[in-house]
RNA sequence: CGGGGCGUGGCGCAGUCUGGUAGCGCGCCUGCUUUGGGAGCAGGAAGCCGAAGGUUCGAAUCCUUUCGCCCCGACCA
């Protein structure tokens, strides 16, 4: 839609009378582009940098949901065995330079030092699009003998991307994320690394994201540069696109071979290490906000809320406040005592608790923790204190729980815990039921190119004949792009058929559609 | 990088065509009154009009260049 059109689509948008035009976020439904930078601006999330072409600030709100990201896959990649270590920020060009398809892919994205201290460098450095390359260079080093693998690496760091077209979270030129980096004495056990780091991040992606995710492979066309496999997870949002979420990659003996990372095998030959790579980023963060924010803004699943509930006092005078101050009080101290930890692990969560005394009307500061995707919020006054209850509303309505709640002070503090595991769940259940609505089985062109028009996306089942040239074929015509082939269990079971584009024998159907 | 749109107090915009030295709403600060879904009144602060050149007595406005953001496309996490 044109920049003349948001305009008109904000004007006529706002909404309870449009009185609050200002203040309002463009509907999904009209303006899905604008939507999302709304959420993003909103929710205090981030903003762009503008000084720095392509690049975002990542505000605290936002930050905070990335630290419980990284502090839970953290703790996950622990448990796998990993462990975390930190690589230079600059690469030797001669690095990327080494093998012949990661160049390929990454050259037109670099960022590149060629001075520094006012002289021109002997060998410019790249500013790392990702870190396969130096990192086999000491990996080079470390191992000489399988008894040094598997070697299992991690590293948090920020790397950066050229890119032409950019938007907060989902595509920045520089970025955050994580790059795991193993090394195998065999093809197998690096292909089930990648199987296994792929799981880690499905299971991640559905139980702390709430994101529903199909786990699958690229095609050989969306393959990362210098992998021989790339392994995905696919989640689906609410325009029907799809953003791949994470990847997983078998690099085969490719950069072993660039980077000469050899061992001493039990038989005493010297052989080249398998190495696999793997990685998530801030990209995530626009993923949790695509799959459950609504028209009134941010929604936050509460295992990477920032703040889990928000205490409004509600008062007419100052003998008011006071007691009601004291009993907001009071419930903000048990709610923080309360542990909302996942099983099993690594760190303590506790409930986040905001008492909002500004001085501003109840229905505005409502409003306020909307915006912001705060999954609970109590509300406190006169009448509550007569009856000993609370007032309870959960930021996004259930089949189970909508609405208002009144509950008994202790009843609501003895469940606090509890409601927001199942507002988890929930939020999990409603986003798989948008994917499931949205989710086709395909069989003709005519029905294909129906279900793709204009901008318009799902995820779509269809038969591919298995070639580069359909690949292509339909993404020019269409721009749908085929996301992944996907892993037993997370697509139709595979049955012969015949390709949708070309007709030709097809062994499985693979999932379609187009994508961020 | 191509096509289109847009840069004016924090946000949303008017003013640009037809040059005369900047305005509105919201927000912000102070005070009083308010407070169960976006409060009211009064007073106040805040903008070298994205930047740099140029034309002119005079530029937000005209001309040139440049930077950035948004949308669409090609490339990509």
């Amino acid at each position: 839609m044109s920049q003349q059109g948001n305009k008109q689509a904000k004007k006529s948008g706002g909404k309870k009378g449009g009185k609050q035009r200002e203040l309002a976020i463009a509907k999904r439904s009209e303006d899905y582009p604008q939507w999302y930078q709304d959420v993003v601006r909103f929710g205090e999330l981030a903003e762009p940098a503008k000084v720095v072409k392509g690049c975002m600030v990542i505000k605290p709100h936002g930050y905070a949901v990335w630290e419980k990201i990284q502090r839970d896959l953290d703790g996950r990649f622990k448990d796998t065995g990993h462990r975390n270590a930190y690589f230079p920020l600059l690469v030797p060009m001669s690095f990327i330079t080494k093998e012949a398809e990661h160049v390929e892919g990454f050259a037109p994205e670099l960022a590149v030092v060629t001075q520094a201290g006012g002289v021109e460098l002997e060998e410019p450095y790249a500013i790392r699009p990702t870190s396969e390359t130096i990192i086999g260079h000491f990996f080079a080093k470390w191992i000489d003998s399988h008894r040094d693998l598997p070697l299992l690496i991690n590293q948090w760091a920020n790397v950066m991307r050229w890119e032409l077209r950019t938007r907060m979270f989902l595509r920045t030129t520089e970025f955050l994320w994580q790059e795991g980096h193993t090394a195998h004495a065999s093809h197998d056990e690096a292909e089930a690394e990648v199987l296994r780091m792929l799981n880690v991040y499905g299971d991640f992606a559905e139980q702390v994201l709430a994101m529903p995710v199909i786990r699958g492979t690229k095609t050989a066309t969306e393959r990362f540069a210098g992998a021989v496999d790339t392994k995905c997870i696919e989640a689906f949002m609410q325009d029907g696109k799809a953003l791949q979420a994470g990847t997983s990659h078998d690099l085969g003996q490719n950069f072993g071979r660039a980077f000469d990372v050899k061992f001493q095998a039990e038989s005493g030959e010297l052989e080249y290490v398998w190495q696999t790579s793997w990685g998530v980023s801030t990209r995530l963060v626009g993923g949790v906000v695509m799959t459950h924010s609504d028209d009134e803004g941010l929604v936050l699943p509460p295992r990477v809320a920032p703040i889990h509930a928000a205490i409004i006092p509600i008062f007419r005078n100052d003998e008011q406040k006071a007691e009601v101050m004291v009993a907001a009080e009071r419930i903000k101290a048990a709610l923080s005592e309360i542990d909302i930890s996942p099983p099993r692990a690594r760190y303590r969560d506790f409930l986040e608790v905001a008492l909002d005394d500004r001085d501003m009307r109840p229905g505005a500061k409502f409003y306020d923790w909307e915006r912001r995707g705060v999954p609970m919020r109590i509300e406190i006054g006169p009448k509550d204190l007569e009856k000993g209850q609370v007032c309870l509303k959960m930021r996004v309505d259930t089949e189970a729980v909508s609405g208002k709640q009144f509950l008994p002070e202790a009843e609501f503090l003895a469940s606090a815990r509890q409601r927001l595991l199942d507002y988890q769940d929930a939020l999990l259940a409603l986003a798989r039921a948008r994917m499931a609505a949205n989710t086709v089985t395909l069989d003709t062109w005519e029905e294909f190119e129906q279900t793709f028009a204009g901008d318009s996306s799902k995820f779509a089942w269809c038969h591919w004949d298995g070639t580069a040239e359909t690949e292509a074929a339909i993404k020019d015509k269409t721009k749908v792009t085929i996301r992944c082939v996907p892993l037993p269990g997370y697509g139709p079971a595979p049955e012969p058929g015949v390709c949708i584009y070309s007709g030709k024998p097809s062994a499985q159907r693979v999932l379609m559609a187009k994508a961020y």
